[in-house]
DNA sequence: AGGTAAGCGAGACGGTACGTCGCGTCTTAGA
DNA sequence: TCTAAGACGCGACGTACCGTCTCGCTTACCT
């Protein structure tokens, strides 16, 4: 119904900036749609008008802050698949291991368990082309032979990601370099050829070529 | 400060039912102390003087439903650890992907992710002992040498069960049976001794241990 | 700080409507700042932001009512003091000899009691120009000589006034017609010229009936 | 159905100073039952068993202090009923005056005008006596013809006394002796014997003077 | 160029729930 | 059995935000 062209593009910026401050000194619970207007020097019709919430608003403010790079850039393929990763899977648990840098990840994590449109957004705009750099990576190594041919990738990019944001989430442990590291070495054994995937066999050969 | 030996027991079970009542019902979005107060026949003060917001009566509410069997059990050990796990990663992923059944865990994950303090209530009493039963036969595994001498107990445990809270989470899949073997599949691979982690020693030697 | 050009009217009115009708209803020990919203269809805030509690809305209320006919009108002066305040104070009486009619009036001094800042307000608003058209009576009654002239007029109205209000506070006796001519009769009296207010008569002669 | 005989003095004791202390420091508004039970550490329900709720406290409490002359003493009558009034009348308007002095007043004065059982009470157990004393020696001085023979002794009563409440209530003036000393000398004036209340006298004489 | 319709800031509005306070009742332990 | 203590069901308090709405105002488009 609004019409996006007379939109004010000065409101949005304010917007979105307001958001992302507040969501840094008070945390998302207390994140309100009045303090982002307040904060903002904007009505709350303009927020309702053209997000409809602050579940919304927190996700362009997001997408904003990300996509500055023009999108998630593919990996280095210097043909050593763990040597590639290592940097990528440290950074993520370097980021979850921050109360600030998380604190955005934390509100959208809660947005998504609360609405499933949401989630569905979220995953698109934000998680999927971030997964889709890791996804593209295992495609080409298992391409090289160097991750099992039976692999689904979907499962495997998981394998790398669910148990940090597990441990994120449920404060099961420290959030270490250490612990990369072993969650990437552990990954990197389940998807290495070997033996046990392919009965029958010779368990040695495909080991070689890792 | 207030006289736990007077507390009525009556008014407390009202409450907890009450809340899975209603969380059943109508979601935790929508879960109101008030409403808590009012289905259970008591007044708020009641719950605000001995839990102090919704969320410690949720998790209340689970631990007391999830210990009616006195804590979780102990899994099998038939010695074959892929077949002792695959139920309870399979149970896992069903309870997951069911709406009515992964109402509460969606509930008691954002209370997490709100409140640090919250967390380490709900790690302690309520999830950290589900996990330990996971361990401890991975311990019994590592001892039998079906897993590898240097693996991280705990980071083996999130390795299992990380990806199925994050596909859940993120809704980035379908939650099948498939998934939930898959995802076995690779940790086991990951876990299994083999040549990846003894670097010059025969990988047939540790593979035969199997 | 409200904006009061952007008051709905709708609102005002309804709220002060309702007050009085719960006024009737059930007094005002019953009156609350919900019910009164409630009846209203109005938000509590509304009531908080414009009155900041249910004193201020009664004694509004009240205001409205009794300004209906644009002020208290000036009394009739047909030379006669006693014959001209005769009615008014039989009026009065007679709304404080019943339930019904008194029961705000019974609020109002309540309040009165309770809060220095309403009792100026309750003074100056309602009050007030009661009394001053008593008052004005008097002055004309003073002016042409059917008052002695030393007397303060202030202490002549509550002279009238005062001993009704405390009869019917403190329910120390009946209040009838009999006993608002008694009253005024007594006033009088005390405000007629004689011989005892007039230096240069012999006192002597009062004192000596003394 | 309690049985009076046990009933713990030191309770009691400690209940109606802690109530007039109470009443002393935040005035009768802010005056509850929790808070006198807690001051005087004394169980809720020995006030609620005994008395039945603040307001017959706070009386028991007043009369408590008022009878600890053993009730009030007859005025003087030195022959001059003036003279024998001015110190009452102006001792009233001083304990009016002082905010402090007519705090118990003020309270016990909203209860009554609350609850016509209190009123009761209060009256005949406080004010009663009090008015008596005024009443018995404008009684003698009746006997003495220093009052008109006709005057009803309530209503003369109430003529020194009403205004007084009148203006202490509705704040419509101060509170001074200057003002005591008025009211006293208007209603001396209604009062005293004169041409005007004797038919058979010639009622033209001072009907002229008006 | 002027008129008009949109977006805008501001914030009042009807609501819902919050977390607190005090009520008057009831239960427990101790004297 | 009375008492101190205080938990309880209840109801109202006054506040915070919700999402909708109505104001003037600015601003850009469209005759």
């Amino acid at each position: 119904m609004p019409d996006a062209a007379r939109r004010s593009e000065r409101s949005r910026n304010a917007i979105l900036q307001a958001a992302m401050d507040l969501l840094q000194e008070k945390g998302y619970a207390d994140l309100t749609v009045e303090g982002i207007a307040a904060r903002a020097g904007v009505g709350k019709q303009t927020i309702y008008r053209w997000w409809g919430g602050r579940g919304p608003v927190v996700l362009d403010a997001l997408v904003e802050k990300h996509s500055g790079s023009g999108g998630p850039p593919a990996l280095p393929d210097t043909g050593d698949l763990e040597a590639d990763l290592r940097p990528v899977i440290r950074a993520i648990v370097a980021e979850l291991a921050d109360d600030r840098l998380s604190a955005t990840t934390r509100a959208l994590t809660i947005e998504t368990l609360s609405s499933e449109d949401f989630a569905g957004r979220m995953r698109d705009r934000l998680l999927r082309p971030q997964l889709d750099t890791v996804k593209n990576r295992l495609r080409s190594a298992r391409a090289a032979g160097q991750v099992r041919a039976g692999v689904d990738l979907d499962q495997a990019v998981e394998l790398l990601i669910g148990p940090m944001y597990h441990r994120w989430m449920m404060r099961t442990g420290p959030l270490t370099e250490e612990y990369a590291d072993g969650i990437l070495e552990l990954a990197m054994a389940a998807l290495r050829p070997g033996a046990a995937d392919r009965p029958g066999a010779p368990p040695t050969a495909s080991s070689d070529l890792m």
